[in-house]
DNA sequence: TTTTTAAAGGGGATATTTCCCTTTTTTATT
DNA sequence: AATAAAAAAGGGAAATATCCCCTTTAAAAA
């Protein structure tokens, strides 16, 4: 019986090596090649005239990430499956991943069973999601855009990434050429918004939704 | 001949999985255990009564973290040598986990070959460290600011942490069981250690130094 | 024991934040 | 143009935060 082949690739060798290992004691799986990011894809696939069944795909990585590999084999060679697989389960990630191409989502905690199933399921269906990474998905198409776009004004917006300094009102009212009663009337309505009783709760907030980057 | 004895401790279930299948084919090392966090490997030695030559230690782990545990081990088993296996290369992570205790520290996106090399090393020659990792040690020559945790004693920790909550002061001396007054002192004097003129600066802070998380 | 030092607590003043409610101005809709 | 809705600005007051200078208490060092 033929195995399914699979090509590695990721820039964290000692893991991408021992995963090597790891794959090459499942049955039914042969890994064809560990590569370091995408450019390598990219050079493997012009050089070696052999195509993978499926590509596990690490995201950050140097020179070409996952998403533009990912994105490439999509139009190039759209018959091979990208199972990604990374630490990041931040909701924007996961969707980025998925909308370049993607057909699955690994996070690297998983169990070595977890991937062989999923590395079956793949080859099989034609997708496979963990249950974490599928709530991550429901959580993040509803509320998410909503609240972070949607739901913020321009000022809002404004005023929000100045209360994470150590600016007084006054002086933020003075930056955004404003009244203090108008910057009052920012804050409070961002207090409701936002469901917190102080300037500290804007700033917690405003660092978790990554609104101010520190 | 007896084989050097490792535990690994990982929280990345697929990587230390597929790291153990790794070690398992260098000839002079046995992997003894695979553990998800620092609570389990002390969970682990109060249980069982065999004690590693080393332990591979990640950082970032949920419960207990690779820095408490190796300065676990330090004051436990001190004669178990810890190396560190991380992805970040900042020279303060470094730092913080040499000062807790470990003798070497590797990044994950080195060569398997590299760790076999560095296992020996550790083993005779009782530490490691890549070229890597030594230089980013020697650029750290104004390591002021790494000192932030000794530099804190413990009640103003524990009110720089409660400061980053939308409580006020008066709610935080009741928590901490002291006068406002009290913590009136601990603020300001975090004011002037850390350059700061409002609360707002010290939740800043907090979290650049993730002392907080969120 | 005496001395020193650090931690804990206080008084009182000023600035800022927070809250509640009203008015004016601008913008959009019909 | 008339009306409604949103944005901007304000009054006044209470709660908090910030600042400066000082005393007491407890622990540590001499």
């Amino acid at each position: 019986m033929k195995k399914i082949d699979i090509i590695i690739v990721d820039d964290h060798l000692l893991f991408s090596q021992a995963l090597n290992g790891l794959i090459s004691n499942f049955e039914e799986f042969n890994v064809q090649a560990v590569l370091a990011n995408g450019k390598e894809l990219v050079t493997y696939f012009s050089i070696e005239n052999k195509y993978p069944d499926i590509v596990l795909m690490d995201i950050q990585m140097p020179i070409m990430n996952g998403f533009e590999a990912t994105q490439w084999l999509k139009t190039n060679q759209p018959q091979i499956k990208v199972l990604a697989l990374s630490m990041e389960c931040e909701e924007e990630t996961i969707l980025k991943m998925l909308r370049a191409g993607a057909k699955g989502y690994l996070l690297k905690d998983i169990h070595p069973s977890v991937l062989e199933h999923a590395l079956k399921e793949l080859h099989t269906t034609g997708f496979y999601y963990t249950e974490n990474v599928a709530n991550t998905l429901l959580n993040s198409t509803n509320h998410k855009k909503n609240q972070n776009n949607i739901f913020f004004k321009e000022k809002e917006l404004e005023f929000l990434k100045l209360a994470c300094t150590e600016m007084t009102y006054r002086q933020i009212a003075e930056v955004m050429f404003l009244s203090p009663k108008t910057i009052e009337n920012y804050r409070e309505a961002l207090f409701v918004k936002l469901n917190v009783k102080s300037r500290i709760g804007l700033v917690l907030f405003a660092i978790k939704e990554k609104i101010v980057t520190l």
